[in-house]
DNA sequence: CAACATTAAATGTATATACATACATTTGCG
DNA sequence: CGCAAATGTATGTATATACATTTAATGTTG
């Protein structure tokens, strides 16, 4: 459905107007799914997305200035994240040897056994997307980049 | 620059797990530059966007059930987002003499003029895409809606 | 028209988030 | 070396958000 249907709106100043209120609200409609997605697993969207940077880094660790450098939404609380992680026993945290400011954040075996889980579900959630070809959803990714030059 | 240098990703899955990820970044990204346009306002993008709404229904006024409708964030709590613009004194509230379950809720002068400030700066941020030429921008709007589809 | 269902909005509550600040450690420079 | 600045992380706090529940009004149906 066009974005003009979907929040009853005749027309917008200009195509950039357009596409900023068509991104937040494609956005909205995409994490809706994949918080549905995440639910039965008692994680959020931003702990998955640390959990996907440890397990890029694994076996190695990642401090929490990687996980921040590398998160999606830049500006939740990385410490917290790991704390609640903790918690759930998918992630061990020790002081770095080598700067003992820093802290190694690694992903338990149970972390990645979750991730292997969730996997198989979010590759459905790709395929629901499959009404846009594979090259369609490149060219989309390659405007998001352009957008953000 | 391209979404693997952001995030620091060397490759996925597939095009749809990248597109997924590039839209969440951008988005985030976006709403950071969003936010701080608005900060000076003094009113949150949620509490813009419903501002928007209401000054689309201008002078009519508009029921908290078609705001839930028209909102792009569809989750957050209108009631609460209403109150919060009739502190400030930016929009009015009376209950529907129809039906007295519902209010209407009406865009004041001041929440008309306070947008027509805001969107002076918007237009200013909307040109800031504009190494994306129109017709990208909305091809990237026409690929947005198709993947909702 | 009484009883129940539905609808509109508000409220309660737990959690998440943004942002400022604090704290400990390390770095760099005179 | 000694001390200020920078860095890495944690914490405090106010606000926002998600979701469930409540309240009130209206519809519906036997």
């Amino acid at each position: 459905m066009s974005i003009e249907q979907d929040i009853q709106q005749k027309s917008f100043k200009n195509p950039y107007q357009k596409v900023i209120i068509n991104l937040m609200y494609t956005h909205s409609w995409l994490s809706a799914r994949q918080s549905q997605l995440l639910k039965p697993f008692g994680i959020t969207a931003a702990q998955y997305n640390v959990l996907r940077i440890l397990r890029g880094q694994h076996p190695k660790p990642a401090t929490v200035n990687l996980i921040i450098e590398r998160m999606i939404d830049k500006m939740s609380n990385a410490s917290r994240l790991v704390d609640k992680l903790l918690v759930k026993k998918l992630v061990v945290r020790h002081v770095c040897p080598n700067d003992r400011r820093a802290v190694d954040v690694l992903i338990t075996q149970e972390g990645l056994n979750l991730l292997q889980e969730i996997d198989v579900l979010q590759e459905d959630l790709d395929k629901t997307f499959s009404h846009l070809s594979e090259q369609e959803a490149g060219q989309l990714s390659d405007l998001l980049d352009k957008m953000r030059t």
